[in-house]
DNA sequence: ATTATAAACGCAAATATTTGAAAATGCAAG
DNA sequence: CTTGCATTTTCAAATATTTGCGTTTATAAT
């Protein structure tokens, strides 16, 4: 394999604590090292990554997938559709479910950085807010 | 609201079974029966429609985001990287999880057609698959 | 039927992304 | 060091998607 420098750069910006950083703004804050670089060779770094599993994909609901590097603490996202507020959750319970169904399907799930789309507490309507608090005692 | 024509065609392809069908092919089935429709209009309503929750997006592999009508039998899909199949699974396991997060998260989840990645068991190497059948007894 | 209003549409321009093909580059064998 | 090969990069062109804005159209009130 060929250490391509945009690689590593690209892998520089992602390792930023908590980046997830769209094609756009990589190839943004790549020009600021290498002037130069071509859109294209950007785009083509980035797949090559993901298919070489050094970085997840993941729709955040920004209008564009965003990139984040592979390796922390392996984690999901639950995102407010209302406010855009991201919380992040531990992996557990998300890699229960997978186990069970790699068993069921017979599949090996390659799936590493889940995100799901909902409301936060803050954007639910009062009383479902009540309904929730209520049901919970 | 206004019942837009372009609204109602879409939702009537994707009524079709099995329908998971990108902007762009949305845009060329829809072509065909109103010659003179404009993309932007397409792509604006694939937005409204989304937002409303009349119609699921999800990115499964495909280059592009799919479109899905809401309204059937909610599932979910694994899809295989390597040869693209698509497997549909059953909602229970999944909702598990979902109710599960949304106590614990006092969350309301949206999110209604998961889209999970790996590989299925025909692109698994071989000793995996025999690891994996022995593992089972 | 007329009118007012908001929603949907078309059009053109701006952006963003993908693709094919040639040139440049890194690596390793000779 | 030189050669050969595979990977990466660039460039230009093709596509796809988004955006601003003026026009049309559906709906409901007058
Ligand atoms: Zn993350
Ligand atoms: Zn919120
Ligand atoms: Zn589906
Ligand atoms: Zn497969």
């Amino acid at each position: 394999m060929k250490t391509s420098s945009v690689e590593l750069i690209i892998l520089d910006l992602l390792s930023q604590e908590q980046a997830h950083l769209t094609a756009q703004e990589i190839y943004q804050q790549l020009r600021s090292r290498l002037p130069a670089v071509n859109p294209s060779t950007v785009y083509r770094a980035l797949e090559r990554m993901a298919h070489a599993g050094k970085i997840s994909v993941s729709d955040m609901g920004r209008g564009a997938m965003v990139y984040e590097a592979v390796g922390g603490e392996r984690h999901h996202h639950l995102v407010c559709q209302e406010c855009g507020a991201v919380m992040t959750i531990e992996d557990q319970p998300v890699n229960e479910l997978f186990r069970y169904l790699e068993k069921q399907y017979h599949f090996e799930m390659i799936t590493n950085h889940l995100i799901l789309f909902g409301r936060c507490q803050n954007c639910q309507s009062p009383v479902q807010v009540l309904k929730a608090e209520t049901s919970k005692e």
